[in-house]
DNA sequence: TTCTTTGATAGACAAAGACTATTAATTCTA
DNA sequence: TAGAATTAATAGTCTTTGTCTATCAAAGAA
């Protein structure tokens, strides 16, 4: 019953048969199957069929969202008895948005200290990516923006505040100053993410409403590319405060407060609203609650 | 998966593997196997063994808990998909306390009305039992005290307010008051319920802190015994003004308010705390929370 | 049209689940 | 304390379910 309503599950995310019965580990007849006695289980259709996947019937939507939550539950009393006999052990699927990147060390690194046989991934992805993933099952925890976009069935735990920051040589436009206004930013040339994260678009409204454009020399989903290319000295960018000062900057590159408005945005840790969490969940919430503060 | 986590829910309630079978529809082998097939897959035992069944181990306790939501769900997830398709049928589980017995008609003739197709079992039971089925899925709500004794993981309804009588015959001493106080009913030989039942120890509790004690010349379990004994006018009662007004006394039975203190209880509706609940179950809140005005 | 993609179907085989019968270990009782 | 009764585990058999490979049919794409 529960592996059936998985193969659904896989089905949702992959829209495809066969794909989904990859994921996980059978042939796609065997999925077939599944779905099929499911949906006979149900006395209804599921899936809409036509010669190809063609998405969910309003039923399928509605067993979808069963699915998740009993196959959560099922998976979290797996790791909550485990945890019970052999402390926090296993694997936590962590996705963070880019600039918050450099500071998930800040968790992973006490929790490990506490929990030293949790293993992580750690996947850099958009935030909407991010609440995707935790809806389907596939991370266990993000750290993205709260507060703006509307999140579904998570729990949160605020960590810090975003500010920004011009980081540019001293010796190029601007770089002698003690602060600067996003004005004055939208005239300079700049290194920036792609417009699909939420950081970008955060930074074009903020451009927008001081009257000018973002006119990016240079975009990448990569932070650690965009970052490389500051060192340089050669370029500029808009980073958030806290990437800045984690990745360390030396001379001749500095970090120049951008004001009127400091804008500010509120990065936390969600998880999914489940009662009682995962064990190693829950830990990850206990130990960002207890660095929040520092942050 | 789900099979075995009701065998084990099954056991909780039984703690006889035999009978717990029998619930199950299984043989007792069968029951051995699923319990012992999960116990492999959790890699610990979870029921405590000697030559018979002595409780559940830690691990056991904390799997249980997880059946109950996973169980619960599941069935909530096929109960939900037949309403989306049939609209809202089957059958509703209801226990209630046997004070509030005569009050269940009130909820359950305007729910029939809107929901034709549901039917309804009604037990009497104890308000501590009322929770124990709750919480082993064996009934879909209960109709209790609320706000006394801790109650775990249920959403309350307030429906009334339990206000209580003294029920005489107006030639019977005290007969002919407008009202009484507790000392003075402490001084009357009532009929009263069994005292495992709640409202039984709240009435034991006012008379002596009214100076008295409880001198039952008859207890039941049944209030339908104690009203037909005081409709002869040879018995008194305590009763809530509630049931007396319900079941309709006439001439010479008088139901007198009891004051110094006008105790008061509330008594609503409990169901499990699930999100989403089941259909037929959010109905009932539904119905419950429309006609709580009027009670 | 012809080829490719995608999901359903058929048939064989293995695994899981369930039943009956029996056994082993306690506990009760006489 | 011996014998009976109770309770759960085990053995052996059979049925059901699940999974695989191979193949087919339908619908797009070239």
């Amino acid at each position: 019953m529960i592996d059936k309503l998985e193969f659904l599950l896989a089905l949702a995310r992959e829209k495809h048969f066969g794909r989904a019965a990859e994921a996980c580990g059978v042939t796609q007849p065997t999925l077939s199957a599944g779905v099929k006695h499911l949906e006979e289980q149900m006395g209804v259709l599921l899936v809409k069929r036509g010669s190809r996947f063609q998405g969910f019937t309003p039923e399928g939507e509605r067993v979808l969202e069963w699915a998740r939550r009993i196959v959560g539950d099922s998976r979290a009393m797996r790791e909550d008895i485990s945890a019970l006999r052999h402390g926090l052990s296993g694997r936590l699927r962590i996705a963070a948005i880019p600039t918050a990147l450099a500071m998930v060390a800040a968790i992973t690194t006490p929790y490990r200290d506490r929990h030293p046989n949790v293993q992580f991934t750690v996947y850099s992805r958009t935030s909407l990516e991010i609440l995707d993933l935790l809806e389907n099952l596939e991370i266990d925890a993000g750290i993205t923006y709260i507060g703006n976009e509307p999140i579904g069935r998570v729990s949160i735990v605020p960590l810090y505040q975003e500010h920004y920051r011009l980081v540019t040589s001293a010796d190029a436009p601007l770089g002698d100053r003690d602060s600067v206004t996003w004005a004055e930013v939208s005239q300079v040339p700049l290194c920036l993410l792609t417009p699909d994260m939420q950081n970008r678009r955060i930074i074009n409204r903020l451009l927008k409403s001081a009257g000018g454009e973002s006119r990016p020399t240079l975009e990448s989903d990569s932070m650690i590319l965009l970052f490389s290319h500051v060192r340089t000295g050669r370029w500029a960018s808009v980073m958030p405060e806290k990437i800045a000062q984690t990745l360390g900057l030396s001379e001749p590159i500095r970090a120049i407060p951008i004001l009127q408005p400091d804008a500010v945005q509120t990065i936390g840790l969600v998880v999914p609203q489940r009662e009682p969490m995962t064990p190693t969940t829950a830990a990850l919430v206990a130990e960002a609650r207890r660095i929040a503060p520092s942050l």
